[in-house]
DNA sequence: CTTTTCGGTAACCGATGGTAACAGCGGCTA
DNA sequence: TAGCCGCTGTTACCATCGGTTACCGAAAAG
C-alpha cells in the first residue's frame, strides 16, 4: 500500500512538465502529466492520483478557479500549487482556495519534492487506505448486495455476512466507484494497487475470480462482473449510496 | 511515557518555523511544525501532540480565534503563543483566550525552550498521565462497551469490568478516538506509545491480538478490530461519548 | 477447421499477520 | 535484599493472503 505516491503535474509548459517529471521519477515517485485542466479531469477520472502539482497559470481556466474546482469534488485530494508571483496575497489565496501547500516559481526541485513528500505524509492519515479517491456515501449498494465502505462489510441479499479479503475488498471497492465502465487491467491495478503492470501480469484476472467466487458469480454466465475481452472487466450491476 | 515531549510549531514564516524545529529537535524534543491553523487541527487529530506552540499573527483565522477553538476542542493541550507585538494587553488577552504563557518575538530560542518545559512540567503534573490527547467525553461507548477514559476501566456489554494493562488501554483508547480509519502500524505506535517503529517490529501485532483478546475477538472474524492487509488496523465501531 | 491468443483458475510459494512461548524489566512484597 | 508477579517486546512457528506459473478451454483469427 505504501509503493510509490503517483503525482499529477499540470503545467502548460511542456519543459518544465518533463523537467519536473524525470526529477520526480529519479526520488521514487509516479508522475503523470496534463498541460491543462481538461486533461487534469480526465486523468484523475482514470488513474489513481494521489497528488496534484498545479501550475497557477494555466490556459483555459486558471489554477485557482481549478483548485476549487478540485476540492469540490475531491475534498481529500492533496494539492500543491506552483505559481510564478510570489506575493503573500496569492499564497493566501491559494491555501484558502484548498492547496495544502504552494511553493513560488522559480523554484528548486528539492524544495518541491520535500513539500510533496510533507503533503503527502499528512495526507496518508487522512483519508483511509485506499487512496484519495473515497466518495461520498459509506455504503454502496448493488443487486441487493451491501458493502460497507467504512467498516468494510459485505452483505449479501439475504443479509449473510462474507467476508472479504483486503485485496478483494478493494477491487471490490474500485468496481462500485466506477460502475458500468470498463475497466481496464491498467486501471485496476492502478486504482486498486496503486501498481503499474509488469509483464504477463495476471493478479487481477486472478482477484477478480476470487472476488467472483465470494460473490456468486459464475464468470461463464457472470451477472454481476463482466469480461470484456481485449479490453478488461465491467462491474454491471447499478449502484446506490446509502 | 513521556520521553520526548512532541511539539506542534504553528507559524506561516517558513524561516521561524524551521530555525525554531531545529533548535527544539537540538534540544530533545519531537518536533512537527503547520504553516496555518488548518494543518495545525489535521496534526493535531493525527499525531500525539504534547504542546503547541503557535504564532498570533497567522493568515486566515488569527492566532486568538485558534486559541479559542482550541481550548474548547482540547481543554488540556497546553499552549505557548509567539507574538510579534510587545504589548501588554495582547499577554493578556492571550492568557485569556487559554494560552499557557507568552513569548514576544524576536525571542531568545533559549527563552522559549525554558518556557516549554516549564509548561510541560507544570500541566505533566497537573492533567493525568497519558498525555495532551485527551479528549471531551470521559467515557467512550462502542458496541455495548464503556471506557472510562479517566479512570481507565473497561466494561464489557454485560456490564462486567475487564482488566487492561497500561499498552492495551493505551492501544484501545487511540483506536476510540480514531475510530472507522484504517491506522498504519507506525501511526499506532506513535499515538499510543509516542515511539517510531524500528526494523521487524511486531510489537503492535502483540498488542492488538492481546487486545482482541480481552475484548472477545476474533482476529479470523473481527467483530471491531479489523486487520487491513498491508495498510493497518481498523477500528469499525461507531464510537460515542458520555 | 486449424491456429493463435486470451482469460479462468488450480496449484504453488513467498510475504504478511496471529499468537504461544519466552526473556527482560520494574515494581511489589516478605 | 531476595523472590515473585505482571507487563512488554522478541522469537518462532503456523495460517492465510496474494501473485506467479502452468494448464486448460473458449473465442477470435486465418
Amino acid at each position: 500500500m505504501e509503493i510509490n505516491p503517483h503525482i499529477l503535474v499540470v503545467d502548460d509548459d511542456r519543459e518544465i512538465r518533463d523537467l519536473l517529471a524525470r526529477f520526480l521519477v529519479r526520488h521514487g515517485l509516479r508522475v503523470t502529466t496534463a498541460r491543462d485542466g481538461i486533461e487534469m479531469m480526465k486523468l484523475l477520472d482514470e488513474r489513481r492520483i494521489d497528488l496534484v502539482v498545479l501550475d497557477l497559470m494555466l490556459p483555459g481556466e486558471d489554477g485557482l478557479t481549478l483548485t476549487r474546482r478540485l476540492r469540490q469534488s475531491r475534498a481529500e485530494l492533496p494539492i500543491v500549487m506552483l505559481t510564478a508571483m510570489g506575493e503573500d496575497t496569492d499564497r493566501i489565496v491559494g491555501l484558502e482556495m484548498g492547496a495544502d501547500d504552494y511553493v513560488p516559481k522559480p523554484f528548486n526541485p528539492r524544495e518541491l519534492l520535500a513539500r510533496i513528500k510533507a503533503v503527502l505524509r499528512r495526507a496518508q492519515s487522512g483519508g483511509e487506505g485506499s487512496s484519495a479517491t473515497t466518495r461520498q456515501g459509506p455504503k454502496a449498494l448493488f443487486q441487493g448486495w451491501t458493502l460497507d465502505l467504512t467498516t468494510r462489510d459485505l452483505r449479501s441479499p439475504d443479509g449473510v455476512m462474507v467476508g472479504l479479503s483486503a485485496g478483494e475488498f478493494g477491487l471490490l471497492q474500485v468496481f462500485v466507484e466506477h460502475p458500468r465502465r470498463v475497466l481496464s487491467r491498467d486501471q485496476l491495478l492502478d486504482f486498486a494497487l496503486g501498481r503499474s503492470a509488469v509483464p504477463f501480469d495476471r493478479s487481477i484476472d486472478i482477484q477478480v475470480s476470487r472476488l467472483r467466487r465470494r460473490l456468486g458469480d459464475d464468470a461463464r454466465d457472470p451477472q454481476l462482473i463482466k469480461t470484456v475481452r481485449g479490453g478488461g472487466y465491467l462491474f454491471t450491476a447499478e449502484v446506490t449510496r446509502a
